[in-house]
DNA sequence: CGACGGGACGC
DNA sequence: CGACGGGACGC
């Protein structure tokens, strides 16, 4: 609702971020004065000179609302220093600290000159520089990148000159770049993520083990087992590496580790010193092994040379039932990351010749379902008329190919996975698309992953969520 | 049955 | 040194 602009609640105060001003000035200073000498930088909202309870003399403090930042920066930057009336003091301007920080620090400059924004991966600096010079000189622009491969992460800093510029470029700049202000450089050198080398390949999560029980009681037939996996007696998450030609260790790493979940790789090494052209690979869990061993077992690496792959035991239980069955899940789990998971389009590609690939190139659709052509993605921007909640079993299609598929009966505007978990949303900007994507997809199975498709809840109410700086 | 967002920097 | 009032929205 338009509440209007006039002051409400006191949570009013901070928002949005940095639009209120601390003023130290004389205690000659009135209202009115800062009135006539602020006005020409923006929308104020509020003045309050603060005074002594009884005498209501000024204490030579006050705070100026602005409705944005961008007009607390400039009249900062413009009037800071500057005497508001003959024979008093030069004023001292400042960003107030939000009312529900505490802290009487003055905020600095440092701290609102530099933003952090999500960028196109394809981004180079020079790019970065041209998309936000528009609001003001930059002292420099940075692309956060994989430290080993120099490839971007997705997300950058600007550092502007003044905090007008950077409120200016989180104001004004698109929405898709989510700029806010970056939090000053300190501690917070947080955990990389990238423990294996492509980052879409989270289907299978950390602890595929446990996962797999969560749906174990769910009897989803169309998966068999596959190849000779369960004709072998033991079933380990170790893995025994056999080449006649030489390999490295890192050869071997380098292969296996394009599935996830690598716990180790070691070369064995006999008493003198020297390969034995055995490698021993070991997974955190069992899916992983088994994934590996089906499709590197005969792989030729390098060319002509024909691995051997085999579980050894690793001491592990394998033989009750229960055990047997979250196998048969594993691999139904995999089965269906072969399809949708690079993981898997990767090593369908070298691989080729030797284990028949398990579906065709053609589409990254496969459904007996018969679909209406492609059409055309709508901006993410606009109303959502109609939201759906997807399931997914074993796992959550890649969000491609949910594009691919959703986007078929019109306005699409985005595809959401609920991460860790096997369900989704798509938003729709019209309800018929929406209706007709139920009508036509719940219950289907696509990629061999079944899905079922109906209207989403409302989301949760919840008492106006945290925002970010505007 | 299942359920609601995304981000961090070499010193 | 220089930091937080006034007013009152339906449930």
């Amino acid at each position: 609702m338009t509440m209007d602009e006039s002051n409400r609640a006191s949570s009013y105060l901070d928002e949005p971020a940095n639009s209120r001003l601390f003023l130290v000035t004389s205690k000659s200073i009135t209202e009115e004065i800062i009135r006539e000498h602020f006005t020409p930088f923006g929308e104020i909202q509020d003045i309050w000179v603060v005074k002594d309870k009884h005498t209501k003399e000024s204490k030579g403090v006050s705070f100026v609302k602005f409705s944005k930042s961008s007009q607390a920066c400039t009249a900062m930057e413009e009037m800071h220093g500057r005497s508001l009336a003959e024979g008093t003091k030069p004023i001292k301007v400042f960003i107030a600290q939000a009312r529900s920080s505490g802290s009487h620090r003055d905020v600095e400059d440092e701290e609102l000159t530099r933003i952090f924004v999500m960028i196109p991966k394809t981004f180079t600096e020079e790019d970065l520089k041209d998309t936000f010079k528009v609001y003001g000189d930059i002292e420099y622009a940075i692309i956060i990148r994989n430290k080993n491969t120099g490839e971007s992460k997705g997300l950058g800093y600007v550092r502007f000159h003044k905090p007008s510029q950077a409120a200016k470029a989180i104001e004004n700049c698109d929405k898709t770049y989510r700029a806010i202000l970056a939090e000053p450089r300190t501690k917070n050198s947080s955990a990389d993520n990238d423990y294996f080398s492509n980052p879409r390949s989270e289907h299978s999560g950390n602890d595929p083990g446990s996962s797999s029980y969560a749906f174990a009681h769910e009897s989803s037939s169309s998966f068999a087992p596959v190849g000779d996996t369960w004709s072998s007696d033991i079933i380990t998450r170790c893995l025994m590496v056999s080449s006649r030609a030489a390999v490295t260790q890192e050869q071997i790493y380098g292969l296996f580790d394009l599935i996830p979940g690598m716990d180790f790789c070691e070369m064995q090494i006999d008493q003198y010193g020297f390969s034995k052209g055995q490698v021993v690979v070991r997974y955190n869990n069992l899916g992983s092994a088994v994934y590996a061993k089906e499709k590197l077992n005969g792989f030729e690496y390098p060319p002509g040379n024909r691995l051997s792959v085999t579980y050894i035991d690793d001491g592990e239980d394998r033989t009750s039932p229960v055990g047997k069955m979250a196998m048969q899940l594993v691999a139904a789990q995999m089965m269906s990351m072969v399809w949708n998971g690079p993981c898997g389009a990767q090593l369908m590609k070298t691989s080729a010749g030797y284990t028949a690939p398990p579906v065709a190139q053609k589409s990254r659709v496969q459904t007996d379902v018969a679909l209406p052509p492609l059409k055309k993605l709508v901006s993410s921007d606009g109303v959502v008329k109609e939201r759906l909640f997807v399931i997914f079993n074993p796992s959550p299609l890649p969000v491609d190919v949910l594009e691919d598929l959703f986007c078929r009966f019109g306005s699409l505007m985005e595809v959401y996975l609920v991460p860790g978990r096997n369900v989704g949303y798509i938003k729709y900007s019209d309800r018929k698309p929406a209706h007709d994507a139920i009508a036509l997809l719940h219950g289907k199975v696509v990629n061999g992953v079944k899905m079922k498709v109906m209207l989403a809840d409302p989301p949760k109410e919840e008492s106006h969520k945290r925002q970010r700086t505007y």
